[in-house]
RNA sequence: GGAGGGGUGGUCGAGUGGUUAAAGGCAUCGGAUUGUAACUCCGACGACGUUAGUCUACGCAGGUUCGAAUCCUGCCCCCUCCA
């Protein structure tokens, strides 16, 4: 295995991180010449984050960590343009309260893993609309434009794929990849920030930025991607039931997003301990160790230690608590979903079918008969065989609940008020 | 601007007047198995409704017909080639 000097790098490889660099020996060098900073974009396309950014998350939790600055810079100004991806359609655009309030949304997760301030290592949060807005357009074209060849552009992947499939690729779209260049310069200039890191998927436009600044400003830039993340069985990471498993606990809730972790393959689970948690390797190579049926331990920890990366520790011990009581019990826990209902209408019976969509175990009331016809409805454990059937106060545990569930795994409790 | 092709359910993709809520694949959900895993197998897969039935759905709006996703008219959008 390669070794580095400096910490980032070889932490970074000991845990499979790393995809591609554009100079290993240089940038690593360069790492142990002082406090560097290095910066990730982020698109402002949601309100939240989900897992398929942990990755590059986590890459500026090791680089602070290490000893430097990690810059979290939200694409205010780019998402207006739109990356053109690999993907056939263009991305809708957004207006700018709705990026606005997305870019909120999102800091809010990067405060978890990172530390800002105003120290030298604290993480800082910059807006390339802060730039790009200003941007003059034939300024900017006689400044940057030389620089790039539609030749060389068109050789990228994102471009490539859209030609060869013959989707339309707009100008707009095109433009992209030169402001995402633009940025990397101008954070170097700002910030003398160095290094751009982010998915494989991202390679090209780094590069173009590490090209631009050795071309406009002879500044030595560097790029860092991490592979694309897939799950041992090839499918796309982080999906879920209920869709993408966001960062944010108001989309999704620290216990679903436990749970989210513990069920992921076995194949997987080595390698996501290294990725998404900061538990020692040594540490993770004895849970590596473990097999069969011992790997559901293996699959705790990791669940446990990215939930408390994510939400805290408090809450994923309550997390684990209730998967504890829900799974290994028979019994529940306060982390279950939940509503409550009005005593006087549980006294007059409630169809359960009204109940599933309540909860919001099922999505409509067809939803959940099927699911009654399909033997996965149970109410306090018991299988539902009826649809017909109503809930009423007589179905109160000692406890004063009522429990519902669909399927093994998803469960909701009925309390009164 | 001209010629041609196309817009179908979460997605891909059949379907060119009735038996089509719309084949099939994928995704998804449930069941069996299991380790809250993977694999495999089975089932479900528009909504509402007292298993009747009603409503909504094949780009949008009209029309023809007993009856249309399928035919006609107008409009919108996309693709290819030409200008």
């Amino acid at each position: 295995m390669t070794s580095y000097k400096s910490d980032f790098l070889n932490i970074l490889e000991a845990r499979g991180f790393i995809h591609q660099c554009s100079d290993f020996d240089a940038l690593d060098a360069k790492l142990m010449d002082g406090v560097q900073s290095a910066y990730i974009g982020f698109d402002a396309t949601a309100d939240s984050l989900h897992v398929g950014s942990l990755v590059q998350i986590m890459m500026l939790y090791w680089f602070q960590q290490s000893g430097h600055k990690p810059i979290t810079l939200m694409g205010g100004g780019t998402t207006k343009v739109g990356d053109p991806s690999g993907k056939d359609a263009s991305r809708k655009m957004l207006d700018e309260v709705g990026i606005e309030k997305n870019i909120n949304g999102i800091q809010q997760i990067f405060t978890k893993y990172l530390k800002y301030g105003n120290g030298d290592t604290d993480a800082m949060m910059v807006n390339n609309a802060d730039w790009l807005d200003q941007l003059n357009y034939v300024d900017f074209l006689r400044d940057y434009g030389p620089h790039f060849t539609i030749n060389r552009m068109m050789t990228f992947d994102s471009v490539k794929l859209r030609l060869e499939r013959e989707q339309p690729l707009t100008f707009l779209e095109f433009n992209y990849m030169i402001l995402q260049a633009y940025d990397f310069v101008e954070l170097n200039r700002r910030f003398e920030t160095i290094l751009q890191m982010g998915g494989s998927d991202q390679w090209g436009n780094i590069i173009n930025g590490v090209e631009l600044g050795r071309r406009t400003d002879g500044a030595g830039l560097f790029a860092l991607t991490t592979p694309l993340l897939t799950t041992a069985s090839g499918a796309k990471m982080g999906k879920t039931a209920d869709g993408a498993v966001w960062l944010n606990a108001d989309k999704l809730s620290p216990y679903d997003y436990w749970q989210y972790w513990r069920n992921i393959e076995d194949d997987d689970v080595g390698r996501f301990l290294k990725l998404f948690t900061t538990l020692p390797m040594d540490e993770i190579a004895k849970l590596e160790a473990l097999q069969g049926a011992e790997i559901n331990e293996t699959k705790k920890v990791l669940a446990f230690e990215a939930t408390k990366l994510c939400h805290g520790e408090k809450a994923a011990q309550e997390a684990q608590n209730t998967a504890a009581k829900v799974f290994e019990q028979g019994s529940v826990g306060d982390d279950l979903p939940s509503i409550t209902i009005d005593t006087a209408r549980l006294a007059g019976g409630i169809s359960v079918l009204d109940l599933f969509v309540e909860t919001g175990l099922t999505e409509s009331k067809g939803e959940a008969k099927r699911l009654i016809k399909g033997g996965g409805a149970k109410l306090n454990d018991n299988k539902i065989e009826d649809q017909e059937l109503s809930a009423s106060d007589s179905d109160l545990t000692d406890e004063g609940y009522i429990k519902l569930s669909a399927g093994k795994k998803k469960h909701a409790l009925v309390k009164i008020a």
